[in-house]
DNA sequence: GTTTTATATAAGAAAATATTTATATATAAT
DNA sequence: ATTATATATAAATATTTTCTTATATAAAAC
């Protein structure tokens, strides 16, 4: 059935798009460091050495495929961003040839 | 010591290095494949629809990082390339913030 | 003898990522 | 008032990755 090749195309498609996420050493000494003690983008910028720009590009990135999260929010003036910390998710990817076989291999029933 | 900093930095370039060898759709769908039936590259890229060179650039990248590797080979004629066949290797990646902390994070105790 | 099987690599084009610079806004500290 | 803290995003550039095309070689099948 077509919804079961969707489902798993999803779960191909994420996989990807999660390793992706996790294939950089700035991205991951981003999860490093929050996962040391949770700050700030602007903290966490400034002890890796990063512009902010390019620091919030790849947290967006980390938060997007949800690696990482949102945990606090204080609230500024009106209008302006709130200040936010953040901390790794609790994720646990496990890859095996067997488990990326499972996920990507053709599937045979459904044809 | 400077001799702990050179390995902490090996362990985190070949963890980003196999990362990006598997944040790729076509290698994870070899290594699935593979994980199915060992076979020859040039099988391989048949099955999967790709170019011979497109697979057997995305197989060295695999064999590169020893998520693949060669479990056969048959030889031709004097002076060709001899004919090989892959399998996945027997390789097990866990993926947690602690476990990334524990590879990425700053060694104070170094300092 | 033409197609299919099988290897390997280089060069260049195309696409995706990564990074900087610039912009805007506003509080708190010095 | 200037610097540091804090957010967010757009535009442009730079770098890396991906993919195609071309090249070379040769056995086996049809």
């Amino acid at each position: 059935m077509a919804w079961r090749c969707v489902l798993s195309e999803d779960r191909r498609e994420k996989l990807v798009k999660t390793l992706k996420a996790l294939a950089n050493p700035i991205r991951l000494s981003m999860i490093a460091s929050l996962a040391e003690k949770p700050k700030h983008a602007y903290a966490l910028a400034k002890e890796l050495g990063l512009s902010y720009p390019l620091a919030h590009l790849h947290l967006k990135g980390l938060r997007k495929m949800e690696l990482v999260q949102e945990i606090e929010e204080e609230r500024r003036a009106k209008g302006l961003p709130t200040v936010k910390t953040y901390a790794p998710a609790q994720f646990k990817l496990v890859l095996t040839p067997e488990s990326i076989r499972d996920i990507f291999a053709e599937k045979k029933e459904d044809e």
